[in-house]
DNA sequence: ATGAAAGCGCTAACAT
DNA sequence: ATGTTAGCGCTTTCAT
């Protein structure tokens, strides 16, 4: 079997005796061909280790089968899972995924030039459409998926956790072990999910006849330093409470780092809890109390509303929430007396 | 500005009033052509709203601009990282990255079938290439970098770790401390960077003077379990030790989490080292001693090997290590007497 | 400095 | 069932 170095499909042809024509069936598996002259062209296209070049094709049909996916960055490991997700179920579907990380507006807006102008990727994933202005470089016309953002106006899918309920879970696993004086710690507000999960914990608390208390809430920026400065705020300001509700793991992690250098024990003192089921979650002091949520499954359905958007243009937008799944460990007990 | 939908070089060249062929000149930033001919296309080219197609470019030149990137996973934080340098550097050089995940030999071979053979990506990086057979289904002739393996025959660049130095690094840490008995969890054996970091622990034993003693040896697979079984099983044997070396932080988090379920205190009784500095290894109990490494730094270094393979063919080929860091946490301690 | 012609490797449309 | 003729949108000679 000798390189495929620049075989082309009319080199398989002459050696087959039959038009390039014939050969392009037979590598696109066309009915439209004699058992003898395809058992010909497949012993030209094996002898000369002909294959077909995708540039080409791509030219030709005016497909390049590519999407793009972009994110914030690549290795925080809830973008990484839904990637993944979104990338392995592209294939499936015949599309490869070229994935960047935009930081921000401009290197997003840049991207959008490179990849979506240039016709180069036919389809577009968003991971945090709204972390900043990027949502508004999105070119019209594009099929594109908004991950991790509420449904707006405009013709895009979007899907999402159903962070509104997740919110009230949390709260009432909380209220459900006694606590009645639950703090939070939001992510960035200008994130749909932070706005939803702070929803969704101001319903609960009220549903259950508590006072929602401002003093209690404090906004935070996913990492686990900014679990720990809200807590020390807290301490500071002498803010009584008997749990936490940590919109993601890092920043309870971080707060309960925080807890313990003031000798407040968890769960004994205060309970906390995280949301995402991050790695290695239940290898943490406490084992971490968490929500979890599937990225994978949501980077899967990602791709799947996307190949949907591509193959059926002028279709209807979707937008779909997904559930969490709450995971009782060990930083959250019964409040003590 | 219109949409660009459809717009080609012809439709702006009749807009200026010149040929195609100066509008590609004007488009490629060519010398030749005159002031004001440029600017007419120019205005031609923002009236219409055009923007170059990247497949017809890719067509012409041969040259699909694409790189591949091939990982057992892509949620890995390594990986991730890994993936991150390696994406944000090629985009420097004008390249985009696919990245792909292959668990398994088969898939990697389907997907350099699909990447590489078909030409829809030109150059190739391979995360853990030995970590099954898969180094043997790259293709001939491909500008190819392997990240994780030790430089071996054949025409291919390589990156990874100084693992040899690390292992030393870790051992002279703990003999440093006062420990004499310490015990080696590896990652798996088929994989050379568990190779190298042996070598290096048994290295430095012997240098210093200790025996090495098989029993202490247990080949873990990267996860926090295989960590902690490794431990249990010592204990089961009655194995004395003073210190671990995990060869990463997964599996020296879950040794913590053994050795403390059998009451034995971390870094009083046994001190424990990791290697990689993961997310949040500040953050476990006791805050984790570790080796770290530049994933990032190595990443970036690829994509550069990469550029200069794929613009230079017929050049040498690359070999580089990359040093490793020792942090130092709580997780290690002076030898109790 | 600019244009005309040819072609990259394939698919699509129309014959036969 | 198979071949012929045209492109896809661009770059690359080669003229002028």
């Amino acid at each position: 079997m000798p390189t495929s170095s620049s075989i082309t499909i009319r080199d398989v042809a002459a050696h087959a005796g039959v038009s390039h024509q014939t050969v392009s069936r037979v590598i696109n598996g066309s009915e439209r061909v004699s058992p003898e002259t395809r058992q010909r062209v497949e012993e030209a296209i094996e002898a000369l280790g002909y294959r077909p070049n995708a540039t080409a094709r791509f030219l030709a049909t005016g497909r390049p089968l590519t999407f793009a996916c972009l994110a914030p960055n690549l290795t925080d490991y809830t973008f990484a899972s839904i990637i993944e997700g979104a990338t392995t179920e592209a294939r499936q579907h015949g599309y490869f995924m070229i994935s960047a990380s935009a930081p921000d507006d401009d290197t997003f807006a840049t991207l959008m030039e490179q990849l979506i102008s240039s016709r180069r990727a036919e389809g577009l994933i968003v991971i945090n459409p709204y972390a900043d202005g990027r949502h508004t470089r999105v070119p019209q016309d594009v099929p594109t998926v908004f991950v991790g953002a509420r449904p707006r106006e405009g013709a895009i899918n979007s899907i999402s956790l159903d962070d509104d309920a997740a919110g009230r879970q949390a709260v009432q696993h909380l209220l459900g072990l006694g606590h009645e004086r639950i703090a939070l710690i939001t992510g960035p507000l200008e994130e749909d999910c932070s706005q939803d999960r702070q929803a969704g914990y101001e319903a609960a608390l009220q549903e259950a006849g508590h006072p929602v208390d401002p003093a209690m809430i404090l906004e935070g920026d996913w990492s686990a330093t900014s679990g720990y400065e809200a807590v020390q705020q807290w301490l500071e300001d002498r803010i009584n409470f008997t749990a936490i509700f940590a919109q993601n793991d890092r920043m309870a992690v971080g707060a309960i780092r925080s807890l313990r250098e003031s000798e407040i024990r968890v769960p004994e003192d205060v309970s906390v809890i995280g949301l995402d089921d991050m790695p290695l979650a239940s290898y943490f002091d406490p084992p971490l109390t968490t929500m979890r949520q599937d990225m994978l499954g949501i980077g899967r359905e990602a791709a799947r509303l996307l190949v949907t958007a591509v193959e059926n243009p002028g279709g209807v937008h979707q937008h779909e929430r997904f559930p969490v799944e709450l995971i009782v460990r060990r930083s959250t007990a019964q409040k003590s007396s």
